[in-house]
DNA sequence: TATTTTGATATACAATTGCATATAACCACG
DNA sequence: CGTGGTTATATGCAATTGTATATCAAAATA
C-alpha cells in the first residue's frame, strides 16, 4: 500500500471524525456499508475510484489529480484551511471561563 | 459516471499527450496493459485507486482528496501552472525562424 | 504506395470489490 | 459492573477489475 493511499485514507478518516460521524452514520449518508467503510479505513481493501468519490462527497471532500510540482502549494492551501478551523476552535474561550467558575 | 471521474480521466489523458507518450509507451512505463489504459481513458472501467495512483505517478501527477471549499483555490493553482507551460511553448520561435528561411 | 504506429476491441481467467447481513470485540459512560 | 455505541470481522454471492495476449481498423509515416 502506497503512501498516497495512506494519506487519502487518513484524510477520509479525519474528515469523518471532524464531522462527528460514526462509521454507521457515514454509511447511512453515503450508502456504503459500515463493514466496507471499516475495511477502507484500515486499508484492507483497494477500493474503486467511484467508491472513493462517493465517500469523499459525503465528507465534503473532492478528489483531484494534480501536477506533482503543484503538490507543495496544494498542501499549503489544505493546511491553511485546516489552520482556520484550528483557530476557530482556539477562539472559543467559553470552556475556559467555565473552568474559572 | 460522475463529473469528478471524467475530470480525472481527462487530466490523465492530457498529461499523457503533453508528455508525448502513446498508450503503449505509457503502458511500458507504468506496467498497466495498453488495452486497459484504453478502457480507462474511455471511461469504460471503474478502476481501483491503486491503479489510478500508478498511472498518475507515471505521468508526474499525484492524487489528492481536498476539502470542497478549497477546490477553487486548487483549480487556480493548477490553471496557473498550466499557464506557465503554455508560455514556455509560445516562447520558442525557432520554428518561425525556420519558416522564414 | 507500403509499412508502421496507434488506439480500440475481444477472449479467457484469477482475484477482488462491493453488497447484504450478522456477529464479535472493543470502548465509553452511568 | 451493565449497557449501549462503535468498530472489526465473517460469510456468501454477483459483478467487475486487471492481466496476458491477440487482432483489427484507422491514422501516421517513410
Amino acid at each position: 500500500m502506497s503512501y498516497v493511499i495512506e494519506q487519502i485514507i487518513e484524510s477520509l478518516r479525519e474528515a469523518r471524525i471532524q464531522k462527528g460521524f460514526s462509521q454507521r452514520e457515514l454509511s447511512a449518508i453515503s450508502g456504503v456499508p459500515q463493514s466496507h467503510i471499516s475495511k477502507i479505513e484500515s486499508g484492507s481493501v483497494d477500493l474503486r475510484v467511484s467508491s472513493l468519490i462517493t465517500l469523499a462527497r459525503a465528507l465534503d471532500l473532492e478528489l483531484f489529480v494534480v501536477p506533482r510540482k503543484s503538490v507543495p502549494a496544494i498542501k499549503s492551501i489544505i493546511r491553511s484551511s485546516q489552520g482556520i478551523n484550528d483557530d476557530s476552535e482556539q477562539m472559543t474561550p467559553a470552556y475556559q471561563l467555565d473552568d474559572d467558575d
